[in-house]
DNA sequence: AATTTAGTTGAACAGTTGCTCAATTGAGAA
DNA sequence: TTCTCAATTGAGCAACTGTTCAACTAAATT
């Protein structure tokens, strides 16, 4: 019988070491971080906007040039820097007609060298 | 008209800044390597992967434990575990019918380590 | 005022994704 | 061998996601 069947009814097995379940249930990050962190990974993602933010890396640019960079509409990369501003990842102005992007902060760049390190290892 | 109309067909606008545009061409890391960056991150995207590996962190477990652990079926935790696999982030060993997980390497880590200080920031 | 253009927005559609369910595999126990 | 159980697998389905298309806003130019 499972172990926790009283506040996790979906388990349909027996917990085999009941003692390293507890401990790590105890140490595990609350769900909301874990959601958090699953959120921030999903906007990284997605091919189009890691050319974004990889293009972003190199210089602030525009909306048109972005488009024009990556051979897509304005539209497309619009609706994409829309989910990298939610995601706090560009920060934008505007001068005239024209919106610039650039990267918010510095964590890109980190987050990004430590992926390329997983995918160039062995 | 777009400048680069000739190999990219998709574009509709101008080429606002076509100096930033032919520079940043010029550094932009292969396609090939950003898509390879998105699939990695794109297995971080899910919360069930970020539980599993958040669990592995903490100890090696069995399919069962870590299904009683997240209260959720062998199956979907199996699934799972086969995309981490795919990706090289978790490894295994047999044991009779049971079957231990574990993380890869400590790549994981840094990059939850770098997430997570995103999220908190501000 | 009328036109042009950079950028945004929402609906619609196709492609993808994660869970469920049922069937199956494989190793140990009876 | 037969039974049990940990784990895997594939099909099916509902929910989600990214692009397209068309309409729209806003700022600059004429």
């Amino acid at each position: 019988m499972c172990a926790y069947a009283a506040d996790v009814d979906r388990c349909d097995c027996n917990s085999i070491h009941e003692d390293i379940v507890l401990d790590v249930r105890e140490r595990l990050p609350d769900d909301d971080n874990l959601i958090d962190l699953a959120d921030l990974f999903k906007v990284f993602g997605d091919s189009t906007r890691v050319r974004i933010l990889s293009a972003l890396l190199l210089a602030e640019m525009c909306v048109c040039d972005i488009a024009v960079l990556l051979g897509m509409t304005k539209s497309s990369i619009s609706h994409q820097l829309r989910v990298l501003k939610q995601a706090k990842l560009v920060k934008y102005r505007k001068l005239g007609k024209v919106v610039y992007y650039s990267l918010a902060d510095d964590h890109v760049r980190t987050i990004f060298d430590q992926g390329l390190l997983h995918i160039t290892e062995e």
